[in-house]
DNA sequence: AAAGTTTGATAAAACGTTTTACCAAACTTA
DNA sequence: TAAGTTTGGTAAAACGTTTTATCAAACTTT
């Protein structure tokens, strides 16, 4: 029992045919008659061969290989996106290299120049916080296609691909004054996270189309987890009772607030009459949201969605 | 500005040494003078040289890249597996290609075909529900080496890594029981998964251990959607009243026996006095899960650990 | 100073494909 | 039948590395 490796020479010999065909009759291309496509395909299936990748990549001098960086893949968000982005590239015959940057630069760069090493034909990355555009331009100038899947625009350079904040920002919003809400806080992110501002756009505009007024006091940063947020919704709501909905940054934001809701002796619901209870609307995707807490409302993004057109955007 | 890619040649004539020379300067190999290392690093630097892994893995017959099948990585736990291998891998110095099998035998076939052809190190899996015996056998005959990951045990003929199913129902049984609960029942999850058999039997041969009786009615098999699994919670509960507590085989379930209890006019909650309320301990890691609902438990497993022991394994 | 050893470097052969250029045989056309 | 064209196939060069065998020069030992 040999062990070594079965090429295209073992096959074209098994078949008795010349190298170059066999290589022909894999690829569908150059002419050959049906009576040698089918022997050679035989020999391939009695010895089992497997081309050899890194050999057909070197000398075609192309690959079916797509990088994927993000910062971590057991985020939620980004898991969604990788598996969008794969369903779409398996449908093309592309492979998905996987690539985990964590949170710094050094390792995001390092991450990039390892799957160019791979011959990747194109990258996808979601850029970390503090990536700044001078190290975005550095990535551009290279001849592999780039798309840049993020939660907030981050500049014209790269192909983009990402929710419209805005837009989901306006649905919440309108949907909010619409069930007669006229008090509308915004919870939750950071001052520097962009994906923030272009909500807060969304909501401010709102709230101007519809001739309310945009109170800054209303508008709370605050950290991601929810014993904070819950704190500065109960604060918030206590300084300002007439508020009677409240849209919350993050998912955690949102469970947070029914904490600090009801830390403030009011109650979450949808109802709006007597002033009693407060409305909570959540951004993110929180899966079965509605069965673990029906009083929340959460405005989802596609994120999935949002993969497969990187993936699109790619080819 | 010429576009060609710069390769090894380029860098061995702009450092004024020969290919060979730069092959081992960048590998470390064989023996080299500090000068001429400095000579060809700079040139590195200088023409931006990126090695072609394409052509090294071909030459050198092996590469620094491992592959992970897996069902779907959107679903957290496969995420999770997938975040701890890549973190060891990277540390490494291996790269992670990332294939998704869907639920069907032929895909999972074709995503192991793949990559081996693209010469993969090694192989993590995480086998489908209705993967056969023979069918891994298929896979052990290759000298890539594979590590199964995998909820439960499937069999003796690969390396496996999984959670250890029996001893976190031990434990949560016997914490159960600590707390002066005697009648527990064990719902959610199908006859023929190998995790609830392994669950099981850690949950029955505790009760065996503290003398409690074990009793059949008090299983039950049911869907992961929520709603079933509130249902046969609500109805078990009503047909057995002396039930205090409940171990839920998903963390779904878990969630739908909050509603079940409710709706059969019980209440869920860790104390065992008067018999109205019900103890529910769930398995499966829930973020945040004592937060969202207080009165739930869980038997959380680490899943990180498991890839990374996985990454372990196969170096 | 002759013989051995170490050091630092190199030319050339591989690795398994794809592609280019070329060819004989079998048909078509004039 | 001579000249062209199509068909089905091949030999050999290339892709960019790593590795093997080899070598001159510089030291060490006798």
């Amino acid at each position: 029992m040999t062990n070594k490796k079965v090429n295209i020479k073992d096959v074209a010999k098994k078949a008795g045919v010349s190298v170059t065909t066999v290589s022909m009759v894999l690829s569908d291309k150059g002419r050959i008659s049906v009576e040698t496509a089918e022997k050679v395909n035989q020999a391939v299936q009695q010895l089992g061969y497997i081309k050899n990748q890194s050999a057909s990549n070197l000398r075609a001098q192309k690959s079916a290989l797509i990088g994927l960086v993000l910062r971590d893949i057991s985020d939620s968000y980004y898991a969604e996106v990788a598996a969008g982005l794969s369903e779409v590239l398996e449908e093309k015959g592309y492979m998905l290299f996987l690539a985990q940057s964590g949170a710094n630069q050094e390792k995001f760069d390092q991450c990039i120049s390892t799957l160019k090493a791979q011959g990747v034909a194109g990258i996808v990355f979601c850029p970390i916080r503090d990536i700044g555009v001078p190290n975005i331009d550095k990535l551009i100038d290279t001849d592999t296609p780039l798309v840049c899947v993020a939660r907030a625009k981050v500049g014209q350079q790269v192909d983009f691909v990402g929710p419209d904040n805005m837009l989901s920002a306006k649905m919440a919003t309108e949907y909010l004054i619409k069930q007669g809400h006229r008090q509308i806080a915004y919870v939750g992110g950071h001052s520097d996270s962009l994906s923030r501002a272009e909500r807060l756009g969304g909501y401010c505009s709102t709230l101007m189309q519809f001739g309310l007024p945009f109170k800054p006091e209303w508008v709370i940063e605050c950290d991601k987890s929810q014993t904070i947020a819950a704190e500065a919704v109960s604060q918030l709501i206590s300084t300002n009772p007439k508020i009677t909905a409240i849209l919350c940054h993050y998912s955690s934001t949102a469970f947070g607030a029914v904490y600090g809701i009801n830390r403030a002796n009011r109650s979450v619901g949808k109802d709006n009459y007597i002033g009693q209870q407060v409305a909570v609307i959540g951004f993110d995707d929180v899966p079965e949201a509605e069965l673990i807490q029906p009083s929340l409302t959460f405005v989802s993004t596609p994120v999935r969605e949002i993969g497969r057109q990187a993936g699109y955007r790619l080819i």
